[in-house]
This record gives C-alpha cells, structure tokens and sequence, in this order.
DNA sequence: CATCCGAGGTGTACGACGTACACCTTTTAT
DNA sequence: ATAAAAGGTGTACGTCGTACACCTCGGATG
C-alpha cells in the first residue's frame, strides 16, 4: 500500500528542464543522465521520454531555457554598444552556468530560440547600418563569442583536483628553469602575466579581461571595415 | 587449435594510435571505441590498456599524432605570414580530418606535443618583436583559430541526413518567407551570401574564405596593436 | 451513465560503453 | 637456465541511452 500520496505536480517539458538546469548546476553536467534526473523528479527513467525526444533534445532545452532569457540588444545608441552588451550578458549567463559552454559547444541543431538570439545580434549589426555581408562575416568572426566565451586553447586546463600544494619555492624554481628551457615563449608569456611573481603561477589569467580585450579588438575591426568602404565598396 | 599462426606485429602505443586515427578517418570518431578499436588491431580490448592509460589518453594521443606533424613557424621574413601559414597548416589538417576539431575542443589536458606547437607559435610573435604582454592577449584571441578552426556558433549545423531533396520552388520560396519573418537579420545575411539565388541555398558558406578573413582581421589588428605602442607604451 | 482515448507513468530488457582485476604467455636480459 | 618484464586474455561490474509493451487515470464524448 503507497504511503499518502504526497502530490507530485506531474512533470512537464518545462519542469524538466529546468530541474535538469539546476542538476547540472549543483552536480556538474556529467550528473545529468536520464535515471538521474528522473530519480530528482520522483518518476522512473522512461518517463521523461513523454516530455523530451532523447538526451540530445533534453541538452538543446537546456540551452533554450537559458537562451531565451538573454536580452535583446537595444535598438538605439549605436550597434557596437549594444552588440557588446547582448555579448556581455551571455557571457554572464556562461560564468553562471559552467557546464553551458560544453554543452552549447556540443549542439548540433540550432533550435528556434537559439537562432532568436542570432538574428536579434545579427540585426542590431545590419540596423546600424552594416551591410548582410559584411554582417555575415562579422558573426562568422565573433563565432562563439556571440555566446559570450571563446574557444581558449591558450587556457590552463581545467583542474579537478584539490588546488596544486604550495610546493616549496626551490622545487618550483627548478621548474620554471625547464619550462623556460622547453617552452620559452609561452614561459615568457606566463611570466610576463604574473609580473614574475612565482607565487601567482597558479592563479590563471583574468579570462574576462582577455574576452573583452578580444572582443573589443573585433568590434573596432569592425567598425573600421565599416566606416572606411561607406559608399565606396560593397561591403 | 589456432590457425598457422598469422604473425601479427605486436600492438604499440603509435601503432594503437595511428590506427585509431584511420578509424577515425574512415567511420568517424564514434567507431572508436576501447573495444573497435582492439578488434581491429586483432586483440582483446583490455590488451589496449598496456598501451595507453585510458581512453582520455587515447584521444590526447591521437591529436598528438597528427600534431606532432604541424610545421613550425618559420623564422625570417615577419611575424606575421609566418603566423598565417602555421596556422593555415594546422587548418589543413583539421580539414583532412573532420573529427579532430571536435576532439581538441574536448581535450582537457595539455600534452608536450601540444604545449610544443603553441610554443612555437608564441615564439613567432615574440620573435617578431611583440612582448609579452601583448602575445599572450594575442594568443588567447586567437583562440582555437590556433588549431585551424574557429567555433563556428554561426554555422549550418553538420546535417548527417542525406541532401535535402531538391524541393520545388514554391514550397522553397514560401519557407524563405517564412523565414524572413520569423528571422529577418539571419535571411537576409544568408540571402546576400547566395546572392539571392534560391537554388543556393543549401550551400553553405565558404569556411577557409571566412576563417581566413577572421584570421587576417586579428593579424592586421594585432599589427596595429604593436606598432602603434612600439616605444610608448608597454604592451 | 458508459465508453473511449490520450496523456502520463511503469517495468523489463538489450546492447553498447569504459575499465578493474586476476591470470596467462611470450620475449628479452642476465 | 632463469627471472623478470612486456604484452595479451577472460570475466565481470556498473553505467548509459532507449525500444517496447503495458498500465492507469482524468476528462471528453456518445
């Protein structure tokens, strides 16, 4: 005999997503499969089959619940502030949520609400004047920065394990000599990021300073192509 | 009683590797699997793990492969070009193995092999004259383009169905309607793409023609970071 | 009221997958 | 000759996505 029914509101499509969201969220994406998410929604595994196709749609709902609640761009000032501005706010939607990247990464469909986004970041380009071409190849170029990060392949890798020990000073100068001696440029670079202070060899670079830097560049690139073919070329 | 013993040549860690990078090639990434992949090279699955540690290494190793292989920068005639044909190297392999994009963006780990080729990179625009500072911004700008792609966030998804059926006109012409309703900025970006030749439309875009309009965007762009503060300031 | 139906939930089962562990065999070095 | 290393085997476990057949309700409809 079931205890007293505890009244489950049934699951929905929405629901579901939005408990899958936040099971990334607490647990890492990787605690997102099918039995698990079930087992959260006091429902067995192929229950959720009634509210999503297959995993594949359930990732995609995921991104679309985040997605759609992205702000458009403002149509007005100018599209450099705006574009920067929508870039920006998914870029905060991204650090909220650190599973998103891969995940978006990983998509393959481009669902309705993922291209609402694209077309509301590509119109803010062609209503300040921005030719289709030259808006095309500027969307080409922001690539996934229009999801607010970039593929960074200069990053340290993520660490899942406990934070590097302090490791003793001598040991780490060891280190850094056969580093210099094996990779000298990037030595220099990491060096040069910390001000040669070995002390700070753990702490990673300020990515949002480096996605702004990089975006700015783009966005002035830009607007240089922009302004200078005005009449002139078919830009 | 075993047949007349075929002589296998015993399996090694390269020879584990190049075979699964033929796999790769020939059935996509999916086919290679810790079991497939013994199969093929007429072993146990298990015997792979004598050759690497585990399938995450099996990956790093197949980058490394086709890695290794990447001419570096050569020295001489300007940071510049020699940046543009490492990494328009890099792009040919990517090209010539269309699941490698995919794997590198999954790598988690940074390998010898792999810290060698950003070095040498790095070390192109140092020797060029740009500090440290500024590579290092360049770098992480670049981003994956490094490695020959870019996150096409702008892209026609990878459709692994057959062509489109040819479609008649009228059913086209009343979906781009559609279309420029719900999605004006995107329709008319891919309207100009095609030259608003319907019959196009399936095409997609030229990619190495974006890619290397993004990358020479970023180059001219750097260009003018460097020599604009050369002696003024510290970049 | 009786009936039906469809939306939601269940239970079992299958074929992958990565890999731990204990064991055997072949090659090589001494 | 012998010992040890290097390479290969076989079994087993837990996890995954999901196909398929079934059940169970709460209305809508006759």
């Amino acid at each position: 005999m079931p205890l007293a029914t505890q009244e489950r509101t049934p699951v929905s499509r929405s629901r579901a997503l939005r408990a899958a969201v936040e099971l990334a969220d607490a647990e890492g994406i990787d605690a997102v499969s099918m039995r698990n998410l079930a087992g959260r929604l006091g429902v067995v595994p192929m229950a959720l089959y009634k509210h999503v196709a297959n995993k594949e749609d359930l990732l995609d709902g995921m991104v679309d619940t985040l997605v759609a609640d992205l702000p458009r761009p403002e149509p007005g000032p100018g599209w450099k502030p705006a574009a920067r501005a929508t870039i920006l706010a998914a870029r905060e939607m991204i650090v909220a949520h650190p599973w998103l990247r891969r995940v978006i990464e990983s998509r393959t469909r481009r669902t309705p609400t993922v291209l609402t986004h694209m077309d509301s970041l590509a119109g803010a380009f062609i209503a300040g004047g921005l030719s289709a071409d030259l808006t095309h190849h500027v969307m080409h170029t922001l690539g996934h920065r229009i999801w607010g990060f970039s593929p960074e392949a200069f990053d340290a890798p993520e660490e899942p394990d406990d934070a590097t020990p302090p490791a003793d000073p001598q040991e780490v100068a060891a280190m850094v000599e056969h580093m210099s001696a094996t990779y000298p440029a990037i030595t220099a670079v990491t060096l040069a990021a910390i001000d040669g202070d070995l002390s700070r060899l753990g702490e990673g670079c300020d990515e949002q300073w480096e996605f702004e830097f990089a975006l700015d560049l783009l966005l002035d690139a830009f607007e240089r192509l922009h302004t200078g073919s005005r009449g002139s070329r078919n830009t």
